[in-house]
DNA sequence: GATGGTCGACGAACGGTGTTCGTTACGAAC
DNA sequence: GTTCGTAACGAACACCGTTCGTCGACCATC
């Protein structure tokens, strides 16, 4: 379009302030809260930034190390109890307390859960965080290897909770809209209501009896059931 | 490289024989076992039909739902106890056993259990099987309000473990060498042991103090354990 | 037996993806 | 003032899911 001169072709920007893994990082979590985790790719990352997707690789080995790391500064956020010794009130208050807090917190940046289902996270807030569950349910009076077990358990429901919550509301943003878009588009599979209501009595007896409770009831509640469960399954009977 | 008159360019092949919905599902599963679950794109399964990717659409109106599909197919293949009435055999065990078949099943199909994360599977074999799970917690004497999240609490973890051990070892086959390429390549995230072995006792003493617990046991006691938690979690106290 | 129409297998292409490579500008050290 | 390592960058590669229009093969009808 312009003279040839005018081209800047190769290399023409007099190479930007450095960017930083930090940097790098922030522009992924703002596409993630923008656009939903499938949006978060080198290339929209990249344009964050202003730049182009081979940029992040000096700061970022894979995609896959990205979402880790921003993963990881998510639980950073997560306010944990002091450290020494946690306040003698019921552990199992503090401990549900604390896992509702990472749930909420992980459901604000949609889909990043999914990333703690792929490798056991092991970033540095991670570790925080894990140490205060394993001290929360020795206090408890859990068996070590248990409570060790039971660890994991807990972050594996968590990863799996907030990986759920995602895929039902794909995305706030992704631009105009986007409701009209996630309605018509999907190929629509027929929603778990219809299925519920045209199932056989004969066949299906007891989902056909509970199909009330099967879909009632708000987000909170079920929440609050799968931490109820997993915590007093592990506490000492 | 043969002559022009020899090229099949534009519709040679004399339009094969039908696929029908089945054999594209099976030559995914067929993909799905050889390769593990990221493999299976409906280039590599076309090819498996010997066909092009256009040929799947017919049978599929998408990757995710030949996934959902396959998921099923893989479930269907799990044995269930008869229909009418259990026999009065304890209720838990029953069940775990139950759950653990389902787990095997899946762990057979790498990854294949993620897809069950994604959304709520309604397939007519998961219904069978989510039937028979809630009349399990109901002969239990569970609330029947309990019992259907329960049910929903049961897939989500049966999803997520399978998904776990998926990722654990990425996939069988994937050509040869694969075992010396996982190592590799995989830009060598520390592994979990290390990341333990290097924490500071000051800042994480209770994960310090169980590294060894937390390490320890064979899959088969963590998954036995998850599975008691979940139990023992929803049975009426 | 010829004919018309429907179904589906197919080639090609589009717009995206993660990642790699070699080049090149910049800032600091000498 | 020159050198030199670091890192931003353009371009390209090999894929991906999906769509479009074409056209061969079969089947119901005349």
């Amino acid at each position: 379009m312009d003279s040839p001169a005018r081209r800047k072709s190769t290399r023409t920007r007099p190479s930007k302030p450095p960017l930083g893994e930090r940097a790098v990082v922030d522009a992924g979590l703002r596409v993630l809260r923008r656009e939903g985790l499938d949006a978060v790719t080198m290339r929209k990352v990249a344009a964050e930034l202003d730049t182009g997707p081979a940029s992040l690789y000096v700061y970022v080995a894979q995609r896959e190390e990205l979402l880790r790391l921003m993963l990881d500064a998510v639980i950073a956020t997560v306010p944990l109890p002091a450290l020494p010794a946690p306040p003698p009130g019921d552990w199992r208050e503090r401990l549900a307390g604390l896992i509702t807090d990472v749930v909420h917190t992980l459901n604000a940046h949609p889909g990043i859960g999914r990333v703690s289902l792929g490798s056991i996270p092991t970033g540095p807030a991670w570790l925080d965080l894990f140490d205060r569950i394993l001290g929360l349910l020795l206090a408890g009076g859990v068996d070590r290897q248990r409570a060790a077990w039971g660890c994991d358990l807990i972050a594996l429901h968590i990863g799996a909770v907030t990986y759920e919550v995602a895929v039902a509301q794909p995305a706030h943003g992704d631009g105009p809209d986007a409701l009209q878009g996630a309605l018509e588009s999907r190929h629509a599979q027929a929603s778990i209501e219809d299925r519920l209501a045209a199932l056989d009595p004969e066949r299906h007896p007891h989902l056909a009896a509970s199909t009330a409770e099967l879909t009632a009831g708000p987000a909170a509640a079920r929440l609050a059931l799968g931490i109820e469960v997993l915590i007093s399954g592990l506490a000492p009977s």
